[in-house]
DNA sequence: AAGTGGTCTAGACCACTTC
DNA sequence: AAGTGGTCTAGACCACTTC
């Protein structure tokens, strides 16, 4: 573990003990330096994620001051502002939800130029199509159309399919999950995507399309998911 | 502007000329410091904000690399990597777009609990209250219903809503906008957004529910935003 | 004038990959 | 063994705010 990325949980322990309460001032950048005995890059460093996770605001020549959090924000000990890129199942099972899956299709077949185009691999390659209804605590919440090159993401079985896809990628894989491009829209549901998630046709549906990215750069998944049930995706972007 | 900006303009030309082509290497770290003549943290600073920015990708020990850009990925001058907070007016007219506004309500009010407590103001003070349809090429595209305490942004007037409230808040004002937290929903317009936004009342709304702060901590705005025609909101996550 | 955070240097050491 | 990016140090200088 980094020396920023303990002092980044540290000081997030000292924010939600209310040891640093809402609107008052951190110790000055010197004064964390003599107290965790690191140099100033590396303070600046944890503050930099501080920062970015919203839990502080820095000013110049002013000093550090922590955040009014707002109702219902948690702070989160893991580095995710919003838990992104966990998975969906880490995601959950961490909030002690019973997680299931229904997996609709699971197939292998040759990628739609579109999607060749996304994953950056020739429509002659071949890709998994799989589609899932997610289901917490009996709820079913989304249903996700999943397409991924066999070639970076070989013997996938229904077993990952029912739980982890990305365990099985990060564990038994060994492939180190980098970032994601998303883009997000307000839909209406089909019939069929009705019908799985248990809904009206006219409740609307929160679709994050995504890239996933390992860390060479190669995309090793492209997905579309369909939120229903008035989900929220959360983020907190810098001026 | 600071060093590292200007390298990361520069890398950014470099990209979009196709000097650094998609998969290729960039100089190392060590031969950017030569190049650029600057030190090592310079360049892993500016190395840093291309990252987050979506374009490179960087491997500890190997290298790093320039991104395969997707389909219809724009690379912006700007700072910003999907023009999240230069407001409304900025974005668009940057694209070489007309923006009008039509205002429907600007008053003054007490907030509601839940908007007082989103701002961290008493719900005795007062708010503006502003609803507004913006209006792209003669398009009309999104409903916003705004909320501002008159203690942090005064002397508000209607030729600032009919333009650009940032640019007021930025330039007039002095304050300088610094962040925005915010949570992001599917939902369906009522009769009278439907009305309002010209679309039929079972096409959904992209709802971008948001809390903008100034440099100092406090929130200047509460904002609720909804998006028509399949309005599209870009984001990229770090693992 | 004193304190603050932001940027930057020259150099060190490390884990990792193999250009 | 050589090259790579990532972290970290001790210290400098700066713009900014006034704790």
């Amino acid at each position: 573990m980094n020396k920023y990325d303990l002092i980044v949980q540290d000081i997030k322990q000292d924010i939600s003990l209310g040891t640093y309460p809402a609107y008052s001032r951190l110790p000055s950048v010197a004064q964390l330096c003599q107290q965790y005995e690191v140099s100033k890059i590396t303070i600046n460093k944890a503050l930099e994620v501080l920062e970015q996770q919203g839990l502080i605001f820095r000013r110049k020549g002013s000093g550090t001051f922590v955040k009014k959090l707002e109702e219902g924000t948690q702070i989160r000990p893991s580095k995710e502002v919003s838990g992104q890129m966990e998975g969906f199942m880490a995601e959950h099972t961490a909030r002690g939800e019973r997680v299931k899956s229904i997996v609709y299709t699971f197939e292998v077949q040759h990628p739609s130029e579109y999607i060749a185009k996304a994953l950056d691999i020739s429509p002659e390659d071949f890709v998994y199509r799989i589609v899932r209804v997610r289901i917490v605590d009996d709820v079913s919440q989304v249903i996700e159309y999943t397409y991924m090159p066999i070639g970076l993401i070989p013997n996938l079985k229904m077993k990952h399919l029912e739980h982890s896809i990305y365990a099985y990628i990060e564990n038994t894989l060994e492939l180190r999950i980098a970032n994601a491009h998303r883009v997000i829209r307000a839909v209406m549901p089909t019939t069929l995507e009705a019908e799985r998630l248990s809904i009206t046709p006219n409740e609307p549906l929160l679709e994050v399309e995504q890239i996933g990215y390992i860390d060479d750069g190669r995309a090793f998944e492209y997905s579309v998911a369909r939120h229903a049930h008035g989900y929220e995706f959360m983020t907190i972007s810098m001026h």
